[in-house]
DNA sequence: GATGAATGAGTCTTCATTCAT
DNA sequence: CATGAATGAAGACTCATTCAT
């Protein structure tokens, strides 16, 4: 086998292996296992263990430069409507996810989901938040504020997801102690965006 | 120091360790001298590293349950509108977020996120993802189609929050394998959702 | 609870623990527990772990030094057949370890069979031996060499525990490496006892 | 070296060492110390103390299974005399012990005699029971009733042994609270099996 | 290049013992 | 005397990485 193949077969035993079990429940005799390598060989071609979770990762940043600027230069900005220009980001940021279920698992795990001993647990919190969601769109439903036309579970899931999103952005990442205000600001701003699309109107 | 007071600060100590370094990389050692006590005294009040961990969770959970139906009593179904009822939702769990950023990093922390090796590139991509979102904001307020009121940065995060779940929930976890059509319609559906609140009407 | 009946009371908890578990297996805890006293209290009583065990050990030499004495004073040599010596010396000594038979367990423990794991692979062996001797035993019946009416179960057993003391004295604690004659002599020996009341004459 | 090699090695130091501190005083350092090894090599060949242990017994008993079978088809059962029979017996199973005193202490190791510190007030009392036996031979042979030819010691231990062994039996393997008639029929039997070999007639 | 035996620093965990209350 | 929280030395085991063949 020669270089660049045998690279990229360790490549690919390595995301099976990091998606199904995560980083540190992967031991490099697992993927020397799975590529049916001597334990010695992957140090041919990789640094350290570290090194190949990175290349997956560059790799697949590229993969997703390389899309974006193929959608772009496939839109004539001048006479989209701004729905369909939506609706093709969209379309193909999915995807591309869709395409690499293993990286996706790997970038977009959510929370720790990394060691199968937690996910019981990480699991349940957010199946009660996604219910919790889910519930709230069908009561509004039943009160004819909703469209009975919507699809409940795609919708908890966006908006857990923006929920999530914006806790991780504002309370940990730019961890501006936010004061009281701040935050009803903020739900404001996000009522705004959800309502006009989201009720009937009556 | 009695027992009850020993095991909140040995989960308060691990909290800010497990909040600032992953699971795997907060060493018991590192728990055990935040905290100022012996090696040993951990394993009285925890079975192991694992038992620490999920007893923050399973705390964390119950407080969100109690969140929840507090404010699910303190709303009053028939006179609220839809409005506020959304309001009171998201404001009421971002403040429990906000309330908590440690347990909101360990819970919601995204991707990989656990290792501060590869911090650096999985944010890298993340950035890239926020980037794009943001600049299509500016473009559409630009062209006139979206208000120059809004919150770009917020509204990136909430796309890019429901993105992520959309496609982690579709193609990881409910992994059907998404038909092209399927794609199709998941995308119009949140065109829909989104355009009445973030276009303007021409 | 006055102190010698707490000291007897820790003994006695001690010695079933290490009956059940042997020395190893046994924990401080254990023995804490199953007294029902706390941690440090044992340590008023007994300077460590090993002087428990000590004391036990101690306390079943001093019965047996006592029960041999009293044994000695109830024959009278000059009267008694060698027949009603032996018999009697003989059921002293059972009756003797018959009354405590955790002490019985802890002195006489065979082999390893300290450790659970330990006791199948151990018992594996014995029962082997065992068996390659009861079937020598119903094969000498077979052949009318050996008498019908014997207990094959109790010899089987004689001839084991001789066997294992044998091997462990000669070559283990007196371990003058035995040349081959010396063995052979040993043999002959063992055989010119056993064959006057094992095998019938013809 | 080959793992063959290797594993054998490992397994010799190991049953040096566990014969002479046995099993708990027994520290992996110590056979890797032994071995002149790392501390992890030894677990690329074992997976753990345990398996070390119960590997070395393993080994032993397909050795001793070997030679039973051996010498069974060594011997004519038709013609051989049962004397004959019995000290092939006796004889093949010494020199097996003999052959590995090692694995003989392992195995064979009387009562507790694992750890040091016990050995003593352990000897003692084994010490003890077996003077008396030595003793009350002589005692045979001053009053004219046991030859003088007899070996006391080996003897001695031959008591010694089937005293022990049927204690182990009855009273805490098969632990069936034997009666007290149950005890003097045990005795009656023993002394029909030592009576003839071991007294001279009058 | 490939191999896989060897390495040893690094961790978790146990448990007899101490000591302030 | 009794308590039980705290201790920390000691030991088992892991696993990424190296290197001689």
């Amino acid at each position: 086998m020669n270089p660049d193949e045998r690279k990229l077969q360790i490549l690919q035993c390595a995301k099976k292996l990091f998606s199904k079990n995560g980083y540190y429940e992967t031991q490099i005799s697992d993927i020397v296992d799975e590529a049916g390598i001597a334990r010695g060989t992957i140090y041919q071609y990789f640094k350290n263990k570290d090194e190949i979770f990175a290349t997956l990762f560059e790799n697949f940043y590229k993969k997703w430069e390389r899309m974006i600027s193929e959608t772009e230069s496939s839109i004539d900005l001048k006479n989209v409507t701004p729905h369909d220009y939506l609706k093709s980001r969209i379309k193909s940021s999915l995807y591309f996810f869709a395409s690499d279920n293993e990286m996706c698992n790997i970038v977009l795990r959510m929370g720790v989901g990394i060691n199968k001993n937690f996910d019981s647990v990480q699991k349940k919190l957010e199946k009660k938040i996604f219910n919790v969601i889910t519930n709230d769109l069908k009561i509004g439903q039943q009160f004819k504020n909703i469209s009975m036309d919507i699809d409940t579970q795609l919708f908890a899931n966006i908006f857990t997801g923006a929920l999530f999103r914006i806790a991780y952005y504002y309370f940990v990442v730019h961890k501006t102690q936010k004061e009281s205000h701040d935050i009803d600001l903020l739900a404001d701003k996000v009522v705004s965006l959800y309502s006009p699309g989201l009720f009937l109107k009556k």
